[in-house]
DNA sequence: CGGGGGCTTGAGGCCACTCAACGATAGTGG
DNA sequence: CCACTATCGTTGAGTGGCCTCAAGCCCCCG
């Protein structure tokens, strides 16, 4: 059987109350809401890194460019997900709003000062920067060693096991973003799908192409090679 | 003028005494010398994570592989970097001496139990792994979208800012480590270094190919697209 | 309905890979 | 000291996987 033992997830702080405070006891916590409209820049990259987001709808995108405008995106934050966390006083990379997307913002500043006296919040922050290296970890593998399809099967399982909302896979980023975050153009991604489709692997739900079941789980995890 | 602004470091801790401890007045920390031959397993990827380690002398290497031997090296540590810091119970990647290499230990458990007490060691164990996760951060735009010829115009200059030891750059690596690491093969390195070569960016000391002199760092920050 | 964005598909090209030969070096043992 | 071997690096020739360029379809949305 199947078993993706690297990306076992760690105890995953997944809501603000993981970390170790609650917003009603600590006033010193700014706990605002944001809606950031399809397209638009959540911060940019060296801009001072000021608030942390966890997204409560929506999804959002992380990349680093090129001078001539090649694309990396370096993760896909969705539901849940905490972002914008940085150790340095500036961002790493540049967050824009896939969808319209609405999120919590928590100053950074209060959340080191309360991790200063705090052992579990502070425990919680290594956690949590953990949980972003282990991921870019298996990322670079990927990056560095897979083939086309591999890269395409390895990113449809991961969303499939992150965006757990139903039967169906309702993806909500481009073809282009795809193929931006897995290190090929968009022409491959599209071909490595239909491929996977003429293999019975996955299937299309309606008439556009971002809703996705997966009919064969077991097969598209022998197409992407595990360590 | 080139600025290399995302690789600018955290304030670094490079000895032990960084992470806020000294040993003599913390007997609880474990601090062996160990020596590994050349070739030999530090550790392996899903072993237990018992001790962090900080290279006296020598190169180590760690890396992932898939399951039909293609190899992904996450990082080169040399004099001075402390690795095998795992935030789970189990290292990450499997970690080969590249060269003859001695070590000093910590035992992993004891620098746990002072983190938990004092802030300023837990505060030094989350600027290390942000420190990981920006070089893996970088790393994947470089698997992702850079040539050949700017992988390893990165390569060399990543390795001329951290092999500081003098004028010539002694690698201690071989060009298929080279390659393992830039997601290229051995043979597309060898080329793209002897293109720098026919270009007057480097040269050869001595009649091994390891030993190189960059000539004109200009035109190799040049060669390496930045963002 | 017209326009635009997103997706697919085809044709051709190129960059990096594969396979192979060769030279140089270091280590080994006679 | 000289074979002998294994390892490492370079270089060439040819292949192939992914990229580039292009056309066309579908859907959404004004």
């Amino acid at each position: 059987m199947f078993v993706r033992t690297n990306t076992d997830p760690l105890p995953r702080p997944n809501s603000l109350h993981d970390f170790g405070m609650r917003s009603d006891s600590n006033p010193i916590i700014c706990l605002n809401e944001f809606t950031y409209k399809k397209g638009t820049e959540v911060y940019g990259e060296k801009e001072p890194a000021d608030y942390v987001y966890q997204i409560k709808s929506g999804a959002v995108r992380s990349y680093k460019l090129l001078s001539d405008g090649r694309r990396q995106i370096g993760a896909f934050h969705l539901a849940g997900d905490i972002f914008g966390l940085e150790n340095g006083s500036e961002h790493r990379f540049t967050a824009e709003a896939i969808v319209d997307t609405t999120v919590r913002l928590i100053k950074r500043q209060s959340l080191e000062l309360v991790a200063e006296s705090d052992a579990m919040v502070a425990r919680n922050l290594l956690s949590m920067t953990t949980i972003n290296l282990q991921h870019a970890e298996d990322h670079m593998l990927l990056l560095g060693r897979k083939t086309s399809l591999e890269r395409v099967a390895a990113f449809l399982l991961e969303m499939d096991k992150r965006l757990t909302a139903s039967e169906v896979m309702a993806l909500p980023m481009s073809r282009r973003d795809i193929a931006d975050y897995l290190g090929l153009t968009l022409e491959t991604v599209s071909r490595a799908i239909s491929h996977l489709h003429d293999l019975g692997v996955l299937g299309f739900i309606g008439n556009t192409q971002r809703q996705i079941v997966l009919l064969d789980r077991q097969e598209l995890a022998s197409l992407d090679l595990q360590h």
